[in-house]
DNA sequence: TGTACATCAGTGAACGCGCGTTCACTGATGTAC
DNA sequence: TGTACATCAGTGAACGCGCGTTCACTGATGTAC
């Protein structure tokens, strides 16, 4: 029980909370075009119109959800980063190992995130405590940052290098073309060989 | 006059051809949401009905168009290393650059081959004597193998690198937020000072 | 060179589907007094 | 504490739209003889 006793027909005393997460098991189940408002709506166990009343459009909608999923990438890189070494190497390769991960088993969020809120949600600001995926990043690199290498540069390389290596990741670059492993999980390739590229940053 | 004389009402002559080309200007005016049978049908100025003959279903001319857009691409990389210098660093470097700059000036192209084909285009056999868009960045990767370094390392080292930083240009990462700005295409950011990450694979 | 005919590649009407949106409505909530 | 009433947040029917698909059709093509 999330609210306190409203569970009636005509109120249900927080859907746009659960729209928001029947748009999370849609995106899920079918990819970012399953994202409708009907499907929503059905999905909250409420009438197709009543979406009205907490989003504008489609549009709408569709920007909470995938801002939700960049609260849950937020977090997961924060994860990564606390659970591993304290060195700026190995927070490097922490934060890359969150990223990866998160293409891995959240391959729709990670879709919604790049693919519907352009870049806009990566530095924006959450209202919370907790920093945008963007400043965790920058201060991951800051580190490595010297007087031939600026915070911008540093930042876009390991950017650069880990969201495509996810990308060919998530797009099955290294997967087994085997009818076997067809629903099995993406193979994560050569990962650590790849990420030696980086480790040139900390000479 | 392509075709030879058949221009009638009944007979088109190359509507296959021409519903691909049709395809390709509404994804440049629309991206791939716009890739209908009944859009390239109307744009080819042809009954609805009419691509059933020559595509199965949407997916089959869907499919037709990203390979077209993939043969471009294919095309844009071979032009970028002949115009280059023949040293190895310099063939990388004007590889990297002729994929950041299909990104920018076919954006619709490139969301369309590495969002609707997957990465099967990538290594599609275009029963041509052209090399596939995979077998010339290998080969161009193939001078910075070492004993400590295997070509799959190598080719997934720069290709993870220039494609994760074609996207982030693609999706505006280094646009300027201005209202003046909106119709210019995106800024290419510090391309060079992130490919300098590459040269340590010269050393 | 001419004719019959099968095949090919179009037309246009119709169908059902899911979608976003509008609308009059109504039950539940909360506030003024 | 009780009552009147404005506001909020739902319902469900209806609409129009673009889509893929099916279907009977027909004009153009090419081949056999």
């Amino acid at each position: 029980m999330t609210s306190k006793k409203t569970n009636n027909a005509h109120h249900h005393g927080d859907l746009r909370n659960a729209l928001v997460q029947a748009g999370m098991e849609l995106l899920t189940e079918g990819g970012v075009s399953a994202l409708t408002l009907r499907g929503c709506a059905a999905k909250a166990q409420v009438s197709h119109a009543a979406p009205k009343h907490h989003f504008k459009d489609l549009a709408a909608l569709r920007e909470a959800v995938a801002l939700e999923c960049f609260v849950a990438f937020n977090q997961s890189l924060l994860d990564a980063i606390e659970n591993g070494g304290s060195a700026p190497t190995e927070q490097l390769h922490s934060i890359c190992r969150g990223y990866l991960d998160f293409a891995i088993k959240q391959p729709a969020y990670f879709d919604a995130i790049f693919s519907m809120g352009s870049l806009v949600s990566f530095s924006t600001d959450l209202g919370e405590q907790s920093p945008t995926a963007y400043e965790t990043l920058a201060k991951v690199c800051s580190h490595f940052v010297t007087k031939e290498r600026d915070a911008l540069t540093v930042e876009t390389q390991v950017w650069a290098l880990i969201h495509g290596y996810s990308q060919l990741v998530r797009m099955g670059r290294f997967n087994e073309h085997t009818e076997a492993a067809r629903d099995a999980p993406p193979s994560e390739g050569p990962f650590d060989q790849v990420m030696a590229l980086l480790q040139h940053l900390a000479d």
